[in-house]
DNA sequence: ATACAGCATTGGAGCGCTCCAACAAGTAGA
DNA sequence: TCTACTTGTTGGAGCGCTCCAATGCTGTAT
């Protein structure tokens, strides 16, 4: 075969080729001319109808295997108009999270027999309808959308070309499948788990712009007052400076809780790191809750009590759903959020 | 469109589909029609052939855009007999190395106007095997193969379907491009700093059945040997714990080191909790080195002095040597070592 | 014998596109 | 005026496959 060499420009791309080295590989005809049949039942054999002579299905297997044949997945994909490829955009394959949720789809395809193919949106909206539409030049079975920053208006259209799943962001849409962690319910574990220690004073130190940081906000806020305790909200970030930075504000202004809900974990590694320089010893002084169960927060020396976040799982839902709404086994759409799990380490306690 | 539904048999699949819904996307025919020109031409505009009038030129983009044609990839690479589709096997997407590989590659693709079409192998031969076969059904330009495990002689297989790239798996094969980190080179620099600072008992944690854990030995051991040290080589894996564990081995057996080259930054973390709970401080009594950057050497509370393994650099390089390969701008293999990088931070320092 | 199943097999049209040879027009050179 | 060349456009064959209608085959009931 020869391979087209796309241009640099951008848009469609003049085609060109590697002249030399046409290494053909052998077609369903040349697979037919040496079993001695016809093309239409090496076919046949190749979808394990039933219909076919032992025979006859025998001398096709052979032949293929001597000739090396394997179908050509475009072709039929083509002739069949039906697709096998899911079209997966991963606003930022760089982040852990969302690689984990490629696994989950990956070990669902891979079971329901689709392919994965894969473009990045690099978190710029044009760049991800750029991504978006090179997925749907293939004419996928189905799109998943990881964490995609694209206005809802453009959701609204790739769902119009495919079916469609999202995953890390919510939408009402009818004709789109979303699955989430429920951040609200993640905060909510936290404050419970504390105040059933016999902590009142909870402070939250806010993750500012990071994705899902409202839902973690709002969900402690609400814990907090459920349990009828004033909600404490400290400015934050996603980083492990940030959570020191906001543990030294909180220094300064005297009044210190006896516990942190920190916005994930590598803000808690921060906060504690800045206690423990301060002179405060974690959990005896003050109990911290991070977010997420990073790799981080499972170190023994990290030991972090922390929140976590079904990532594979959201992956494997959203796989799920994807394949059902191809199949046209489901048409109403589907809404998860998904529970977290509170995991208790070693940097909680009860108050003393 | 119609979608075509897998079955749960492993194998080729029997076509079923899902019958109403048949969402046709509008063809070249259609544009064609639409613009009063024939399909030729909107061929034509469509790979920005310069010899089309302004008129017409504008005539076919005016229907396209009103009737939201976008040209059919697959059909598009079976008429040219071209394609640009890159297959990526990923042996773990799990692990975070792979991960950021796969983000270099994608770099690359999105540049020269490739895609990614990617199967995970789940560190058996067999599945890599499948994973590799069902790339190939799609007839891609090139292949890349990310930690394989397979035998070679499948690596050579593959590499006489299509120009194939091996990250992190080296092979002598003049078919075969390699893009490997230079793991002796980087236990090297490990050593070469600590020796700067004037330790002369340094001893190895090592990686045991991890990959690049035999490189990372024999490096230390070459370096120990080159600065006339006696190499001292302590049994141990890629995590925390075993990391911890080593320590405590080496506390009982008394004559310790003055510095620790570990396995990998897990390690190097295990290793120093287990040396301050005996009371050692890092790096005041025991200078300590990790190896791969992780985010969590960065932490200000772990402040690691580690290796640095350009991963993302080497999924471009990877994707650089495939699309020279698939453009036929180059025929002779390359086989690229990867040099490391030392990053200084707080886990060392000079022999007191 | 004829009819009619049922089964295995096949030719051919067609999926959406590319690309080549052929073809109109217009322009320039003789 | 005729040829030659250029430029823009088109019909049609064909990429490797699927799927349908049609075919030849047996075997069984009439």
């Amino acid at each position: 075969m020869l391979y087209r060499v796309p241009s640099r420009v951008k848009g469609a791309s003049p085609a060109c080729y590697n002249p030399e080295d046409l290494l053909t590989r052998p077609t369903m005809e040349d697979v037919a001319r040496l079993a001695g049949v016809s093309r239409a039942l090496v076919s046949l054999v190749m979808n394990d109808s039933p219909k076919v002579s032992e025979q006859r299905r025998k001398a096709v297997l052979d032949a293929a295997e001597q000739l090396g044949y394997s179908p050509h997945a475009m072709a039929r994909s083509l002739a069949s108009r039906t697709s096998t490829v899911l079209g997966v955009m991963v606003s930022d394959l760089h982040n852990a999270f969302f690689a984990e949720v490629v696994d989950g789809i990956d070990e669902v395809a891979q079971a329901e027999g689709f392919e994965l193919i894969i473009n990045t949106g690099g978190r710029s909206p044009a760049r991800e309808r750029r991504a978006v539409n090179g997925l749907l030049a293939f004419r996928p079975a189905g799109l998943a959308l990881l964490g995609p920053v694209v206005p809802p208006n453009t959701l609204a259209e790739a769902a119009e070309q495919a079916p469609t799943v999202l995953v890390a962001r919510s939408s009402r849409l009818s004709t789109l499948d979303t699955v989430n962690d429920d951040g609200e319910a993640g905060s909510a574990l936290a404050v419970d788990h504390l105040v059933s220690l016999g902590h009142d004073e909870i402070a939250h130190l806010d993750g500012g712009v990071g994705s899902q940081a409202p839902q973690r906000r709002r969900g402690y806020i609400a814990a907090m007052q459920r349990h009828g305790l004033a909600p404490r909200v400290i400015p934050s970030e996603y980083t492990d400076l940030a959570g020191a930075k906001a543990v030294r504000q909180l220094l300064e202004q005297g009044a210190l809780p006896t516990a942190l809900v920190a916005a994930n974990d590598f803000n808690a590694v921060g906060a504690i790191s800045a206690l423990e320089e301060a002179g405060l010893r974690v959990p005896q002084d003050m109990s911290v809750v991070g977010y997420d169960n990073t790799s981080l927060a499972g170190l023994r020396h990290v030991s972090l009590t922390t929140i976590d976040q079904p990532r594979h799982e959201i992956g494997r839902l959203a796989g799920e759903a994807l394949v059902q709404r191809v199949r046209g086994e489901r048409t109403e759409p589907v809404k998860k959020l998904l529970h977290p799990s509170l995991v208790v380490r070693s940097t909680t306690q009860a108050r003393s």
